[in-house]
DNA sequence: CGTCGCAATGTAATCGGTTTCATGAACGTG
DNA sequence: CACGTTCATGAAACCGATTACATTGCGACG
């Protein structure tokens, strides 16, 4: 009865319970539409039997996945786990099952890494995209499923997006350090045609628009801790010298740290430091990080949200902001 | 005929094709066995329609998923994170995809968190276990895929296993303290039935025993950065006061220089600390982390790979042992 | 008492492919 | 020329569920 080569079908469960397979399918599926009788019978001929439906055949019949897809640009960064771990959660409440696709891993040789063939409404029930740097003529035709951007975007790419207030972030962390006394801040960004740092940029200069100062200056990182420390040196070559540096992630935060302080410089009495993201490690680096704070876990439960709502509802195609805070630390001070 | 509400089937293409459905389906899957023309044919009309296979039908019909579930503890830890790019290398490789579940968001009200219903040959073609702290009953009944333990293990649970060598890191980590004159050690370990800890609580207890002396006296941790950061007003209570602390990872070790530095001691004049790991923000920690080096996406593939083998050859149930090493930081000194 | 409506159920179509099996054509061989 | 073999192909079975549609029985109501 419970032989493991040879899994019972509901046919079996309706035999036993003496019933037809289509009641068997609905006693399971939607109870209250049988008789006591018959859904007793069931549940009893499913426990014999170690029944369990065959999803593979469900779904052909139902012509849903059961999945959904995020699009990830690199799965072994904790920030983009992080987020996961949040849409993951709100799948699960609703019976669904998680797929990962790491697009800095595709085949470097197909185009688009092959991306495109797992982007079918026979793959996934909708698709959650992280990843900023995407063609979007990849989820231009007609199969692709159901698709909402989280946390980054593409520029071209219609549909919800959900996304931190980048802007108002890196304004907050701006007016935090002009209070501060800082007139010379260097913008260490992720690369140049990132979304998430073209926003903080436009915060970044507006801040200092505000406060009648031209824009800042940058450097262009990797969202990296060695990008981050490489960026002391280009940093400390600087003349006059800034006082202060704005980086577009903790990780770079915590490499200029460790850069600036093995060339003998000190945080935040030689420089105050500003990073994005409130990782759980900056608050355990050697200074800790003042930053900005931005709640991944809940960013990636509003994005599956927002996909499953397209389920019902038409897609609204709005844009959902979710708000930032500013994390004082130890790693920003008066300027001296 | 790119209508997006209406996907082509299998039947337009071979209606256009001129052939019938068998072909276009012999053309597609293997190319070799059908004529030129009738492959230049479905070409053609597979090009003009712009079909593409539906997954379900198939794996329906094959009686496979295409997709192999990881069950991991925390999705949001990066440690667990690089093992999984690790592992969606090599299925990708192979045109699978990569189903996650996290253990540790898992509903609290059902047994077993409804990891269950995923365990189940029509949800994934097999499974890699991250979590050692799961029931193996779990697992036990008939539909479960496939099963590869990998990094952590669980007792009572049979079947291939792949692993870092706790032991002879552990080992390797103490050998070292003791090579620097360090006498009393301590070992921060994680939750104390871990598997993990205990395995590696035996090579810290071989190298003392080695060198004459008795075994380690413990700390109990979390693998957190604040549970390390908590076990240092417990190490500073100890008396007498030990002068070394191997940690089982990098996290908690990084989170217990941070404690030992707030309460005023220095690393490694006062303690010397080694984490196990090797985590990148290891290098750039207040105080470079001496560390076991542990290559995790390459654990990862070689899970993947392990369960790969399974779909062909019996399972040969071995445990794959992979070797780690010793990086030495700054975080250690010969005792003063 | 006839019939209307509803609840419960069964039969069979359906989802969209893959694969078995039968068929026919082409070819080589004795 | 008859026969066996291989190759290419198409018709139909099949995977295992859901669900549209038909059927039955029963109580209520005119």
């Amino acid at each position: 009865m419970t032989d493991p080569t040879n899994p019972p079908k509901i046919r079996d469960v309706a035999r036993l319970a003496g019933v037809s397979v289509a009641t068997v399918s609905r006693a399971l599926s939607n109870p209250a539409i049988v008789s006591e009788q018959a859904r007793i019978a069931v549940e009893k001929a499913v426990s014999e039997t170690g029944y369990t439906v065959n999803l593979m055949a469900r779904n052909l019949r139902q012509q849903q996945v059961g999945a959904v897809l995020a699009l990830v640009p690199n799965l072994a960064n904790p920030f983009f786990s992080e987020i996961l771990a949040g849409i993951s959660d709100t799948l699960r409440a609703e019976g669904l099952s998680l797929l990962v696709l790491d697009t800095l891993r595709t085949d470097p040789d197909t185009p688009n890494g092959g991306i495109r063939s797992y982007l079918s409404r026979s793959r996934a029930d909708g698709v959650i995209v992280l990843d900023g740097t995407l063609d979007p003529a990849l989820f231009a035709h007609g199969s692709c499923p159901p698709l909402v951007q989280a946390c980054e975007w593409i520029e071209g790419l219609a549909g919800p997006r959900v996304l931190a207030d980048n802007e108002t972030g890196a304004r907050l962390a701006i007016e935090h350090l002009l209070g501060l006394g800082h007139r010379d801040i260097v913008h260490l960004t992720g690369p140049t045609q990132n979304t998430l740092s073209i926003s903080r940029a436009a915060g970044v200069d507006a801040a200092l628009a505000a406060a009648g100062l031209p824009p800042a200056h940058r450097l262009e990182g990797a969202f990296t801790l060695s990008s981050g420390r490489a960026a002391a040196e280009a940093l400390l070559a600087r003349a006059p010298r800034p006082t202060a540096v704005f980086c577009d992630n903790d990780e770079m935060a915590i490499g200029l740290m460790a850069g600036l302080r093995a060339a003998g410089f000190d945080v935040p009495r030689d420089f105050s430091i500003v990073g994005f993201d409130n990782i759980e490690m900056s608050a355990y680096a050697s200074v800790p990080l003042t930053t900005i704070r931005q709640k991944r876990a809940h960013l990636g439960r509003c994005a599956a949200e927002r996909l499953l709502a397209q389920r019902t509802a038409p897609t609204p195609d709005e844009t959902l902001i979710l708000p930032v805070e500013l994390v004082i630390r130890d790693s920003t001070a008066k300027r001296v």
